[in-house]
DNA sequence: TTTTGTTAGGCAAATGTTTGCATTAATTAA
DNA sequence: TTAATTAATGCAAACATTTGCCTAACAAAA
């Protein structure tokens, strides 16, 4: 029952078979310029024929480059990460490269133990997304001293200088905030992420400035921290609005599975979205256009994220003119998209 | 400015210090019952304080075990996908093996060329769901020869026998159909997926039959078929309902997001769902629960087929038991989960 | 004492490719 | 014709680890 395992075929088995060295065939498969053109010819049709395939291990073991890259994300079924790996697959495939993706599950210790694989896997080069729980950054700092290409993408390290691609999360909230302001709202409550996290602390501070520089006045119980900013949690904080004395007149949620939350919440209470009460969420995700109404968002460009974060990082490793740049920081520039939950009539 | 790269740590280096032979080491390091306590624990003190790493690619190439598997998905920013894949993950992270993903965009052509890096990289088994545009199956059937581990899901191929993950689709297309018709549906409307791959045939299928069973007539104008089941064609589907005469009283679609552009659409022209048309969609995205009223669908087992998959493959990968399995099929229990979209007041 | 067995570890080959350097053949300049 | 140059290819080492087989040392059995 048992068939015999066919053992490939191997660069000396070409050799042998052309009357050539090994060397010489190594070198017609990648095209060297000293192989004349009609023996790389000779050498890729016996290959065709033969059924040869170049064993990837051994060259990576010989030549010390994997092609391959790795990437830590806290997890992947999350629209956010899937479209930020989605861009970095893209962009590491058409350079050659691919990658080897790995869920921290927001965990410090699988964060810690993921990056030791990584490194014993001989990556090129690595992208990561910091777990939520990480708050000692000393592993990091010392993968980023053995040299080896490292970009940060949106949850990034703030202790220490390094490569990153964030977008501006400031800006982007008070933008969203500025237009609830223009669109006439007083009275604005921020559902607020996990302020353990850079990002979230970033809008939430940005929601703040927003109203500061409008003169209205910040209150501390129009702020609602939630620990993940799941569906879930953006129910609670949709009860614990309608609460409130006055009714706010605009919400801005730091993501779209709150808002939409808010949204619902609203809707089933018969208050009227945008009229009463106008909703600006973050990140775009699918649902931002399918619920009733639709909602006005940020554009958080996860697929560019993910390009951007690829092409930087591949840069680093194959271009030595980068030698010289001990760190780089790239900013994307994100979009306020209007829709129907903050279009009032005239 | 440049500095010097530092020469990573090997085994020889371990066995010179501590005065043993490379072989004692990599034992020791591996846990060989031949090497005593004393000597194990002295190599993993001098490998930790040295900050030694045991090199993957040389290990793997002399070894022959790479501890990856590939992963070859349509797209992975698609939530049933992103999903599948985290569960995948999971699982092989568990059982010591990490993946390599890979985006065929639906390309027959993708498709094949990624199939042949994969081959090259020397995983020890793959993970696929076909690409759409997949109607030949020579090169999969050429990589089964082969006797790589492979396990398909989802998209499965149909014209030869291999190991599958699936779920029924025809008899949850079936179930979700009987639910219309249970709350007393008399005139139901499909929105159909791609009829080149079986699965949405399967779908379709399982509409039908639960039609003719229950003695209810089968129209052909209330069949829409789409290209690739997008919010967008679940807009024009909705359009086209519309103009029915009579209303259909009942939607089964075989994704949510159509589903969800039919119960917008519904809600703008007043049309009251579940009362006037009751709806029901497929694969329990999350805005299944998110939008008003929530989604009557069937729960997909993304995770769970995702998890499942990567069992079965490293099943076949170390089990000498499975050398004797040609192929294995395993279908996964599907749930109809039921909400607002079709529940009626009594 | 000799034989047998056991335990712990060493030797050296093997893995498939790449690459610096050497070599040969062919061509050109002198 | 010969030296110098160029083009095309070969040689052999190197890469870090694993593994089949061998051996030394010692203990137990005969």
């Amino acid at each position: 029952m048992k068939e015999k395992k066919t053992t490939p075929i191997t660069i000396k088995d070409l050799a042998k078979e052309l009357n050539l060295s090994p060397s010489t065939i190594s070198r017609a498969l990648s095209d060297h310029p000293k192989i004349s053109q009609a023996t790389k010819k000779l050498v890729s049709d016996k290959a065709e024929q033969s059924g040869f395939r170049l064993n990837a291990i051994a060259s990576s073991f010989r030549s010390k480059k994997t092609k391959s890259i790795g990437i830590i994300a806290p997890r992947i079924d999350i629209d956010f990460h899937s479209r930020v790996i989605s861009g970095i697959e893209d962009y590491a495939y058409k350079s050659g490269y691919h990658v080897i993706i790995f869920q921290s599950k927001d965990s410090y210790k699988m964060e810690k133990e993921i990056l030791q694989n990584l490194q014993n896997m001989m990556v090129e080069g690595m992208i990561i997304c910091l777990a939520m729980e990480t708050k000692n950054f000393d592993h990091l700092k010392k993968l980023i001293k053995t040299k080896l290409p490292v970009v940060f993408y949106d949850r990034t390290p703030e202790t220490f200088d390094t490569n990153k691609i964030t977008i501006n999360d400031f800006e982007s909230a008070f933008n969203a905030t500025e237009h609830l302001i223009k669109i006439g709202c007083k009275n604005i409550v921020h559902i607020a992420g996990n302020q353990s996290t850079g990002i979230f602390r970033a809008r939430l501070e940005g929601y703040k400035a927003a109203l500061k520089s409008y003169h209205l006045p910040l209150r501390d119980d129009h702020i609602f921290v939630t620990h993940s900013l799941s569906y879930q949690e953006g129910l609670t904080c949709a009860e614990k609005i309608l609460e409130l004395n006055p009714l706010p007149d605009g919400v801005f949620c730091a993501n779209d599975y709150t808002a939409a939350s808010v949204v619902k919440v609203l809707n089933k209470r018969k208050i009227n979205v945008p009229e009463q009460v106008a909703i600006v969420g973050f990140s775009d995700y699918p649902i931002a256009q399918i619920i009733e109404p639709s909602l006005t968002t940020i554009n958080d460009r996860a697929v560019q994220m993910g390009e951007a974060a690829a092409k930087m990082l591949i840069q680093h490793i194959q271009d030595q003119d980068f030698d010289i740049i001990d760190h780089q920081v790239i900013t994307l520039k994100t979009e306020l998209i209007v829709r129907e939950s903050s279009t009032r009539k005239a």
